[in-house]
This record gives C-alpha cells, structure tokens and sequence, in this order.
DNA sequence: GCCGGATTGACAACGATTCTCAGATATCTG
DNA sequence: CAGATATCTGAGAATCGTTGTCAATCCGGC
C-alpha cells in the first residue's frame, strides 16, 4: 500500500528524482503479446522510472543504454500495455501520452507538477461518490479518471 | 487548465441544480480580448453546444451555418478563453482537445461517451479529500482534475 | 475619419502518433 | 531439430491535431 512518505528526506536533490523504484516490471506475456527482447527491454525500463514517462523518453533513455529499439515499437508496446491494464497512462496537459508501471489494482496518482514524482492513492469514499452520481443521473457503466497536481516537498 | 477555485465571495447566486442547463454564452471581453465577430461567432456556436466540441468541430459547424471564420482562428479562440476560465477544456481518450462553455463555479463533468451530454457536478466532499491527501504526502499547491463517464440514459 | 496595434486567415511548419511493408523472430507442429 | 506460419520489428512515410508566419484587415480611441 501506499505508506506515508518520510516527511522530510535529507540531502534532497532539487531536480532530477533519484531513478530507483522497485516497481514491479509489466509483463507482456500477461497481456497476451509475445514475450520478444524488445517488449521486455520497454517493460523493464518504465519499471524503472519512478516517474511518469513518454514513449519518446523510453525510446531515449533505451538508445542511451544500448538497447536499440525503434520508436514505433515503444509506441505500439506502450500502447499495448497500456490497453491490457499493465501499466497506467495519463495525459500531459500537452496531451502527450505518458506512462507509468503502477499497482494492479485501481488507484489514482498524486503527481508533483515539477519533476513527476508520483505517489499512487486510493479513495473508496471517491469511488462511491462517482458511481453514485452517475447513477443518480441514469449514467451506466460508470468509470473517471482523477489526477491530483501539486509541487512536491523535493521541489519546493 | 480549472484548478482549484479559490473561496468566492458569500453574495452570489449558488449554482442551479447540476442539469442541462443552457449555458451562458462565453465573453471574449471579459477574457480580455477583443470581441470581434469571429470571437463572438466561435463563443456562441459553443453556447449552442450541449456536449464538449473539438476546434474542428465547432470550425466545421459555424462553415456550415455560413459564418466564415478560420481554422487557425477558432483554434486561438478556444484556447485563449479556456486560458482565461470562459470554457472548459478536457481531453478526448485520444489526446484531442475539446471545450465546453460552463458555469463559472468549480464542478466536474459526467460525461457519456456515446454522445458526449454532459451534466455539470459538484462534490465538495472530493474537494477536501484531494487537498487532505495532497497535503498530507507534503505536496502544495494542489489542483485536480476528475471526469466521469457513462452511458446516459438515452443512449441505452 | 485616421492611426497603430490587435486580429485574421491561408498555408507552412510541427510534434506526437500511427501506418506500411519487407525482413527478422517467435511459436507451433511433426 | 527443421519447416511452416503467424507475429513482430524498424525505418520512413503518412496522419492528424495544433501552432507559427506574415501580409492584409479590422477595432477602438483620438
């Protein structure tokens, strides 16, 4: 679950958020796709960002490591992750995809506006709410999307 | 972008009940810019409007109708009066920008997304509960956004 | 009416994403 | 393990929504 965040870390650094989240890595095969070098390649390295990310970030950071992987396959990969519920996916408010690998069951996301730190949260209070609305005005087959922005304590 | 809206003053009219009320048309002059034909013709086709509408959407309506305004034109419009808090904007599932005229107040949109109608809602509760959670994992500065989709009851 | 800055519109430019298609791979079958 | 076959990949072209460019035009104040 989501644990509260040490209040206040030590030497903290400003800018980039230090990449090293043990999330657990999207499975392809999960999501009924073939299991091929570069599936695993973009499902590894979006485990490792702590961050929400695009398909042309992974691209980079994977030509940065060595992996060669064509821009089209992170797009379709992404895509089909995103579709099968492996990983999660946002929009910036640019309307550029981004992507994240998160827990499996439903959550929203508490993300930092600066540097993308995201800390993933429940609401079941929320949940009750939007299906009761939606209900209450003969809506069916109610789903939402909730996002909450802020600057987070790194970033202040 | 509707962030958080900051606490208005007591006088006002409280919100009508969340229904399909028609809305008020947008004011190109109280965004600060100046209202001309084009800028009026666009604020109007989207008081007309009872769901969100594209740029192209509403380019192609006011073509249809005869009023000649420019692609590049309706685009610059809707941008600046969602800028200014005239219309609310939203993005399609697939990255599209799309625009409302609203009441002014803080709410969210029931959407159904078989023929858009939206209904304007209100949860005061969910407000707190964003704030509360965002300040509580040391974020500030905190804003949301929250959308609701179903099927309405006509389109069942 | 006249002037200067704001606005418009046709079209080029853009960036993100998808499509195309030949060649490389994974998986299955025997 | 080999072969057949359906799937996947990658490079570049093609889309698509959106924004930038810039001369012509308009709006509002004087």
């Amino acid at each position: 679950m989501t644990s509260t965040e040490p209040g206040h870390a030590p030497a903290a650094v400003p800018a980039p958020p230090p990449s090293e989240a043990p999330a657990e890595v999207p499975d392809p095969a999960r999501a009924g796709m073939r299991p091929t070098k570069q599936r695993r390649a973009v499902a590894v390295a979006l485990a490792r960002e702590d961050a929400f990310a695009s398909a042309q970030q992974i691209h980079e950071r994977l030509s940065r490591e060595g992996e060669q992987v064509g821009l089209a396959t992170v797009y379709r990969t992404l895509s089909a992750l995103a579709d099968a519920g492996e990983v999660d996916m946002m929009r910036t408010e640019g309307g550029e995809a981004i992507y994240r690998s998160c827990s499996p069951t439903h959550h929203h996301h508490l993300v930092c506006r600066s540097c993308g730190r995201t800390v993933e949260v429940e609401g079941p209070a929320v949940e009750r709410w939007t299906t009761a609305i939606a209900e209450q005005h003969g809506y069916a087959e109610v789903s939402h999307t909730l996002e909450i922005f802020g600057t987070c304590p790194e970033c202040r």
